[in-house]
DNA sequence: ATTACATTTTGAAAGCTTTCAATTACTCCA
DNA sequence: TGGAGTAATTGAAAGCTTTCAAAATGTAAT
């Protein structure tokens, strides 16, 4: 592989002048100029990303952490980033936590001895986590939180309208007719989850619809995690006839319990989702769901982040925290309650 | 950040032991080594992994170049290989391709800056990109081909089997008595598409029934691909009776064009898909396919791409080629031809 | 032609690690 | 105690780039 002492001995100049023409670091004559960017042609040269980075103390790579890949709501939104991340002349160095604390932290050292221009987290816990990226920021890298976001974070983040997304769910089924409306929660040290189940009570509260206990079930943040908590509430003696999963993973294990129990869906129970995965208008029944702009948020992340990188030792610029909106769409999985006759009447 | 100078500063030794001990690379005595310890402990201390990698000559990073994560299929390949990779102490840079030469090349030649260990390549072109490859191979990186692979690569690869899995499909459905079977093909300069489509044809004519023209359309491995190529199918004078669709989300294409123009599946026309994506048990009706082991064919490719930097300058390994098995998963959307009475009779 | 000044160009240092040849320390035996 | 031989330790070079102070070149004015 060629490297620049090649270029210079190529086109008789010194190193400095190829850097500086590599660069546009400082001002070369024509003549000079030509002869290196000929012999960079010639020879097919490309800096070394390490040693640049070794010199520079920064490089072009961006660590992406995210809790799994896996999960159907995430590739839109490393997608937008990658996408983002290229077109600037960055590159996406993926990280899956699996919501685990010691594998976010074991990810987070090994990337620091990268000197990654920044971090993309999604992150599953806080505490020392939030030391770890403090330290990342003071030691020059930018750090945008996504999705989720420690409390008292002062820098940057990108989030969706989850109490808005959550409260209007809940109000249309409210205006359907629905008054026993229970709720599947993600993981509640999660902001998100947090703030979806604020607007949920917010949303009760509103019509004056009290909050019970039982039709409150904190989950996780999955398939099963919704199966099994969706089969409790379908047990209760008063059983909701609506039921609002805190995303589609979760609400896709609700509409299997429902199936398991012989129940129908929207005629014994509604059920809506929070995501709007692209699948969702393929299943039975079709899902009503609270969108959320994956690509958008993943995309806007970079954005912020490269805004960051490249303003410079301006450090002083206060943090930006911006929160992209949700949509309703609704879909055939939400009717008013006991839409069809025949519809099983609830065992109470 | 703390630096080896520190570290043998504060253990009172020389660099050179320094690095023996963090790397094992040497005896160091027992005092030394735990002075050592001590100082690494007490300050923190990572070694740079870009002066580490500038030396060495290569880095702990991986790249790995898809297609699209967004497509349902590839998050668990990706998944498989991250942790696989991670296991081994070793780091995945994402590179999305959206099947486009120009960015394939892209990502490659930036990379190739990086010095990774290794690459791992689901290809959509092939030509020049053998090329880099290959030159990618001389300058000492891994390459494993996942997925797809170049005519006559020499080098490790896995895939799946994929011609078995499609024979395996249209003999079922034969099996239920089903002679119009029509297939909608990934774009066929990809081997995995030709395969399939061979496959397809072997089954047929296994059974005598001679393969229409119109009946194989060429489409793009994306739910519009599927819905467009489907609605052609289902207008033809001598509507198929099954259509069997290269992948799950062209399979979905297909059951909207189905709805589309108020058919019914499985009564009207049965639908196979292949890859077995999580959400086919969902869907309406639910989505038989053949499985294709996602997660597995990525840590597969990881774990032979470390092997071979392991053994490390033993160049003359064989190329491996691993084929992973491939399942039939039958479900709702397949059943004997005009199962029900009063499925519509084809025009014709 | 000489001086002063602006513009280009250069060479070396720094950034951090690994590795190898050379040096130092140590053990054992005569 | 001296010397041979082994084991442990060291220091410097190399890997590739960027940057800065210094050197060289060019221009203009006197």
């Amino acid at each position: 592989m060629p490297n620049m002492k090649h270029i210079a001995k190529m086109a008789g100049v010194s190193l400095g002048t190829v850097s500086h023409v590599i660069n546009n670091s400082a001002r070369v004559s024509e003549p000079l100029r030509q002869r290196v960017l000929e012999a960079v042609d010639a020879l097919h040269y490309q800096p070394s990303a390490l040693a640049r980075g070794l010199r520079r103390d920064k490089t072009n790579m961006i660590g992406m952490v995210i809790p799994d890949v896996t999960n159907p709501f995430f590739p839109a939104v490393v997608r937008g980033a990658e996408d983002t991340a290229f077109a600037n002349g960055y590159r996406l160095v993926l990280c899956n936590t699996d919501n685990s604390h010691a594998k976010e932290m074991e990810h987070l050292e090994q990337l620091r001895t990268y000197l990654p221009a920044g971090l993309i987290i999604i992150p599953s816990s806080f505490g020392k986590l939030s030391e770890e990226v403090e330290s990342f920021r003071r030691s020059g890298a930018a750090v945008v939180f996504l999705d989720r976001m420690p409390r008292n974070w002062k820098g940057d983040s990108v989030t969706v309208s989850n109490n808005d997304g959550a409260f209007r769910a809940v109000q249309y089924l409210i205006q359907l007719g629905h008054k026993r409306i229970a709720c599947i929660t993600g993981p509640l040290h999660l902001p998100n989850a947090q703030e979806r189940l604020a607007g949920y009570k917010r949303g009760l509260k509103l019509a004056g619809i009290p909050i019970l206990e039982d039709y409150v079930r904190k989950s996780t943040f999955d398939r099963v995690g919704g199966y099994n908590d969706a089969l409790a509430l379908l047990r209760l003696r008063n059983r909701p006839t609506a039921i609002f999963a805190q995303n589609d993973l979760m609400a896709m294990g609700t509409l299997l319990a429902i199936r398991e129990l012989k129940l129908r869906c929207p005629q014994d129970v509604s059920v809506i989702g929070f995501d709007d995965l692209d699948v969702t208008e393929l299943m039975d029944p079709p899902l009503a769901s609270i969108r959320q702009p994956g690509y958008q948020l993943g995309s806007t992340a970079v954005q912020m982040l490269l805004d960051r990188v490249n303003v410079d030792e301006v450090r002083a610029a206060p943090g930006q925290h911006r929160v992209l909106g949700t949509e309703l769409r609704i879909r055939e999985s939400v009717a008013p309650p006991n839409a069809t006759i025949g519809g099983k009447q609830p065992t109470r």
